[in-house]
RNA sequence: GGCGAAGUAGCUCAGCUGGUUAGAGCACCGGAAUCAUAAUCCGUAGGUCGGCGGUUCGAGUCCGCCCUUCGCUACCA
């Protein structure tokens, strides 16, 4: 039995999360932890909302509310809704909480004691009526090169020409739409990153289970020389930057950038988790020092967050030179697609975890996105690719299956598994194959190769029904009522078989399968030997026969979300 | 502008260090079956692997140039 550590990438914390979001880090985080756990292996899987920064404080703004209340409503509503799609955390917790405060203050003192901190003065554009430094991306104006009265502080999306937001012409806040802007003098900490190119470039090379999308942002940080990176913020939600334990001079309306303290609530949410449950869980065995040597590290990411956990955070790790984990495998995901546009929170573009839970049950989706994940490259969503998935694989391989096999049994035989008949050849030999398919699809999900593994799923729930083709109960009950006795029974194993392989992906429809068998207390158990496994159901089990398991979506409802959520129309605003 | 990723059957995607007739699923067409959510199973067909040039006995796979799309470019996260 293994230890293994899993972390999710922090949703931020401005509002339900997408499609994208969630296939990125969150779900296949949950698919990797319960296979795991239902290997034996000892699982604890954290993940937290990400509440600082300039978006947090603009939402509340925009909200109406106080921003320690807009990020605690917003986390209830993204635990909710990751609950409702059957996200299992140990522990779900907040990078703004108080571990997490002490944790990052802890680290930037280390950090600062080792040379890898020091201030900097530099300028800054001020929005006075919005009392605010202001970001160079909330800042717009016209584009001195071309014209464009909408070009970005940072850059001009007319003519992409790199900018200075001091170079703008009529620069205004987005923020207000003020142009009562300066610039002005401000000082930050910033961690330098540069002497550390050494270790990191080290870490790197020996970290040859990460996937060569993450390899190559990696490397191509470090090729293109670390910058030193400014890891404090003028804003005044987020974890106050202490020197001595008291406030840092200076530094008295300042806070820690968010992405400074974001990674570190991996290791805060854990200790969170262990304060819950008076002193019987011990945060250091997964993070600390040589109890948590053998602990398996891994890392769930889109790809924008992966230099940030291949370069900031093992700097701000190492460079504390006290003996914390570092992963071990990180797993990066590319973009899926909103009809070949990215997903967009702010452009509310896409489908959102709150309203794909209204169309259709999670199960539904997290089949979905997993057997489609973006993994070798971007990959795009449509309706009509997403009702054909449904319809094909869940509701006619999967769903048909189950509902063919009790129906038909329950007509000839009652609902039992009916006496007579020995298995034979053709058991013997779906034996073989289903253990070869199943050992495949236990490979491909340790690998975190999930579009792979769930190929393979598909794959084994098409050999059922081969099987059943062959095996032709229905034919062989004229002649020989033994011999279709056998195929049935066999055949309601294999549903058992089916409900406990699914239950990493589809966990509400396994239990529903396995509570269908009377069987509810095997979710969970992985069949490990399949000759065995499909001997568990025996002569005279009793089963009932299930609601339908997966409703087909059907032309007018690919129609009707296409409309309601732009669909093809969408494109730019 | 710089850097990166991608461009493979109608659609969504696989193809590790170059090696026999380029793969899967869906859709399509033909057949079998009729237990089942008109659901299943078998089979056929379908691609000059973005373009041009090069290296090689041999290239989707390596090199160069070009075209197209997307991402990043460090103060959005």
């Amino acid at each position: 039995m293994a230890r293994i550590l899993i972390t999710s990438a922090l949703p931020y914390i401005n509002g339900v999360k997408h499609l994208g979001n969630l296939v990125g880090s969150m779900l296949p985080a949950d698919v990797y932890a319960r296979y795991m756990r239902m290997r034996g292996h000892e699982v604890l899987a954290i993940c937290a909302t990400d509440e600082h920064g300039t978006p947090a404080e603009l939402a509340a703004l925009e909200a109406g509310q106080d921003v320690a209340d807009y990020c605690a409503e917003n986390h209830e509503l993204q635990k909710k809704f990751g609950d409702a799609f059957g996200l299992e955390w140990d522990y779900f917790g907040r990078s703004s909480g108080p571990e997490n405060h002490k944790l990052t203050q802890h680290f930037a003192e280390l950090l600062e004691a080792n040379g890898l901190i020091e201030e900097r003065t530099d300028q800054q554009v001020y929005s006075i009526d919005d009392a605010r430094f202001l970001p160079d991306r909330y800042i717009e104006g016209t584009c001195p090169k071309c014209g464009y009265e909408k070009a970005r502080g940072d850059q001009c999306d007319s003519c992409g020409s790199l900018l200075d937001p001091v170079d703008l012409i009529d620069a205004y806040s987005t923020v207000s739409g003020s142009k009562n802007l300066e610039v002005r003098d401000t000082t930050h900490l910033y961690l330098l990153q540069s002497k550390m190119v050494p270790e990191i470039r080290e870490l790197v090379k020996s970290r040859t289970d990460w996937s060569p999308l993450v390899s190559s942002i990696a490397n191509k940080w470090l090729d293109e020389g670390l910058h030193d990176r400014c890891i404090t913020r003028d804003l005044k939600w987020g974890i106050p930057v202490l020197k001595d334990g008291k406030p840092r001079p200076g530094f008295e309306d300042k806070v820690f950038y968010v992405w400074f303290d974001a990674p570190i609530a991996y290791i805060a949410a854990t200790q969170e988790w262990a304060s819950h449950d008076g002193g019987n869980r011990h945060w250091e065995r997964w993070w600390y020092g040589e109890e948590a040597k053998d602990v398996s590290y891994v890392q769930f990411m889109g790809k924008d967050n992966v230099p940030f956990h291949t370069v900031s955070f093992p700097v701000t790790l190492l460079g504390s030179h006290e003996p914390w984990k570092s992963a071990d495998k990180i797993k990066g995901f590319n973009w899926l697609n909103w009809y070949g546009d990215k997903f967009s929170t702010s452009m509310k573009r896409g489908v959102f975890m709150d309203q794909a839970l209204d169309l259709l049950p999670a199960d539904y989706w997290r089949y979905y996105l997993m057997a489609n994940a973006p993994e070798g490259s971007d990959t795009t969503f449509t309706w009509e690719h997403f009702a054909g998935v449904v319809n094909k694989d869940l509701a006619d391989v999967l769903g048909n299956f189950v509902n063919r096999v009790l129906r038909f049994t329950s007509s000839k035989f009652g609902d039992a598994l009916p006496n007579g008949g020995a298995a034979g050849p053709r058991e013997a030999a779906l034996t073989e194959d289903l253990s070869k398919s199943v050992a495949a699809y236990a490979a491909q999900l340790e690998a975190l190769e999930f579009r792979k593994a769930f190929q393979e799923l598909r794959g084994i729930w098409v050999q059922c029904n081969e099987y059943l083709t062959e095996a032709a109960p229905w034919s062989a009950f004229k002649e020989d009522p033994d011999a279709a006795a056998v195929g049935v029974r066999t055949a309601i194993n294999l549903i058992r078989i089916y409900a406990l392989l699914a239950w990493p992906v589809i966990p509400e429809t396994s239990k529903r399968m396995l509570k269908a068998l009377g069987r509810e207390g095997d979710a969970g158990h992985w069949p490990e030997t399949i000759a065995e496994e499909l001997q568990v159901l025996k002569v005279g089990d009793g089963f009932e026969i299930p609601d339908v398991l997966f409703q087909k979506i059907d032309d007018a409802q690919i129609e009707e979300w296409t409309v309601r959520f732009g669909g093809e129309a969408s494109g730019e605003e």
